[in-house]
RNA sequence: CGGGGCGUAGCGCAGCCCGGUAGCGCGCCUGCUUUGGGAGCAGGAUGUCGGAGGUUCAAAUCCUCUCGCCCCGACCA
């Protein structure tokens, strides 16, 4: 393709708008532009990196058993309404209505359309097990788009879903998607770690996320270095502690702290270390209800935790007000002495301490010794905090790592979560009605571009893996000569001729402006041809990602290139 | 939704405090020269100053409202 014939709308400067190193690059290499927030065009060179990346998956996904389908963006309320989700997705689900007022809403994903999909057509367990996915554009209205194609609103994803007769079957394809997922992003030059999941609010019983490790990652993930375990720090598991107090219990003391609101300002008044405290959170349940729940005075509560084990979906820190109602304090004194009517959990790591500080639900006022079942009652202990690096690995006790990731994969076995809302039936071989077990399987396809670009890029520019390239070679003349414009059309044609995808910079130029778009494209090879070298009779060839340099005859350019590509 | 910030030419910005009828760099167009890491000279085009209302002889500038965008947070399959 000839430059001048595509649109590549180079920047040389930074757009203001642009924070993280993926969405300034592409922009600046005109791969995208903003339509509004979270919103974009891809344009030609951007597309194409799209473009690679679903056939990659494509293929992958064909191999492993899944088939591609194709379902309607829009999708009726009724459906929702079965699942109870039209209610349950809140705000980040746009909806609209047609002309007769009747509701939509624009996919967010597709278990409900893929499920009726199901249950109007599937009868027998001859028919499974079925994986379908597609590659389509979903609509999440975001309550905070960021970073281009990193957290768009709209965005191009595979979805699939799986259909199996019982639970074993489900977990093999649930581990082929897991396969194939490592497969695709290993074809992508990924550097990424599947790791332990939550399944969140789309449901089920075991979830991996393939989180791509970058800085900028937006989630931060536990692992053992050099072992295989590796969780969303939402998901890790804790273990108990094993550094249970002996200390014999002292005298009930109330201390007065004025003012000491933090956990930072109790223990440097009482010249403690935070984890001689107890911190009280008061949880406010959907149904109104108030928790309060325990942390030792160093650790997060984690609230999936807590859900878990109140069997809710969305606890929410109560507010001020209901704090000072609860506790007769202003927030910062709260306590589980003398709370009344409150149920009251805690982390296990509370179980073990002794004499420990606590809030006295009394405004400046805090309780010294403090324990368990003498002074309250906790109804469950159990493991309730975020885990945090240096923790034990809950399989080896190697102490865990942390790292940031980008969560650009997420597979799910749901069971019966929506087969069971929505009537998934078929006979099994005993003719007998039985509910489909499902997964569903993710990948943000724009996201994987923005991600290997975090991890792929150097200070001029992108420097793509090869697989997903928008070109494999730019070719770049650098004089006007007649032999210069002879050699590149040849070499041209040659390479086109060789299956080999090139740009061919024929902008009237001069070589710095060309260097430096070629840089910023990152094609892996830059073919330079000048009146210099073939006066020598070379062209140069440039790896983008070493740098290195090797001279070659006009002749043999095509034939390294393609063994080098080939070889990748 | 809470906090912070920004909307002036395609991009990056100045001008605003202290009102006087819009400017700089890059890019774009034409010509000549130049041509191996973001060329030089000459000429040229491009703005409802985000929008609406108000104050004023006069508004990019002051006031009110509004829309959009970015960052942090809460949220997130």
């Amino acid at each position: 393709m000839r430059t001048s014939q595509v649109l590549i709308p180079t920047l040389r400067e930074d757009p203001v708008e642009a924070e993280i190193v993926s969405h300034r690059l592409m922009l600046r290499a005109g791969m995208i532009r903003k339509v509004a927030a979270g919103i974009y065009t891809y344009l030609p060179l951007g597309l194409r990196v799209i473009r690679k990346i679903e056939n990659i998956i494509r293929q992958e996904m064909n191999r492993a058993g899944a088939q591609e389908i194709l379902m309607p963006i829009l999708s009726p309320a009724e459906l929702w309404r079965e699942t109870g989700r039209w209610d349950f997705y809140g705000k980040e689900l746009l909806r609209c209505q047609d002309r007769h007022d009747r509701d939509f809403c624009f996919g967010p994903t597709h278990e409900e359309v893929i499920t009726d999909l199901f249950r109007r057509e599937v009868r027998s367990y001859r028919q499974l097990p079925l994986n379908c996915y597609q590659i389509q554009t979903k609509f999440r209205d975001e309550i905070r788009p960021r970073f281009g194609l990193m957290r768009g609103r709209e965005f191009i994803m595979k979805d699939a879903y799986s259909f199996d007769r019982d639970e074993e079957s489900a977990r093999v394809s649930y581990q082929k998607m897991y396969d194939a997922y490592e497969r695709i992003f290993t074809r992508c030059g990924l550097n990424f770690r599947p790791v332990e999941a939550d399944n969140g609010m789309i449901g089920g019983s075991m979830s991996h996320e393939f989180m791509v490790l970058a800085e900028t990652g937006e989630e931060t993930i536990l692992y053992e270095e050099g072992g295989t375990y590796a969780a969303n720090v939402e998901r890790a598991e804790v273990l108990p502690p094993t550094d249970v107090s002996t200390d014999q219990p002292l005298p009930l003391e109330t201390v007065s702290t004025p003012g000491m609101k933090t956990v930072e300002d109790v223990c440097k008044f009482l010249s403690l270390t935070p984890d001689h405290l107890v911190k009280t959170l008061l949880y406010q349940t959907p149904d109104n209800t108030i928790v309060a729940v325990l942390v030792r005075g160093d650790h997060e509560a984690n609230e999936i935790k807590v859900n878990r084990l109140l069997g809710t979906t969305e606890i929410i820190l109560a507010d001020p007000e209901i704090v000072t109602k609860v506790t007769s304090a202003p927030v910062g004194f709260a306590g589980p002495v003398g709370l009344k009517n409150i149920r009251i959990v805690a982390d296990q790591a509370v179980q073990g301490m002794k004499n420990f500080v606590v809030g006295g639900n009394a405004n400046d006022t805090h309780f010294l010794n403090v324990n368990c079942d003498r002074d309250f009652q906790v109804e469950t202990f159990a493991d309730l905090r975020q885990a945090k690096a240096g923790d034990p690995s809950p399989r080896t006790n190697a102490p865990l790592s942390s790292a940031k990731g980008i969560e650009v994969g997420h597979v799910f076995l749901l069971g019966t979560k929506y087969s069971e809302a929505m009537g998934a039936n078929f006979l099994d071989d005993q003719g007998k009605d039985t509910m489909a077990i499902m997964g569903c399987y993710g990948i943000g396809v724009s996201r994987t571009a923005a991600a290997s670009i975090e991890q792929n890029h150097d200070a001029k520019g992108m420097i793509w893996p090869t697989p997903i390239a928008p070109f494999h070679v730019h070719l770049l003349p650098v004089t006007n000569s007649e032999l210069v414009q002879e050699t590149t059309e040849t070499l041209y044609q040659s390479l086109i001729e060789a299956e080999i995808e090139v740009l061919w910079d024929d902008r009237d130029e001069r070589a710095g402006v060309k260097f430096n778009d070629a840089d910023l494209i990152g094609a892996p090879y830059h073919v330079t041809i000048g009146d210099k070298g073939l006066k020598n009779g070379v062209i140069e060839i440039k790896h983008r990602r070493t740098g290195e340099m090797v001279k070659v005859a006009p002749s043999e350019a095509t034939s390294y290139l393609s063994q080098h590509l080939a070889s990748l």
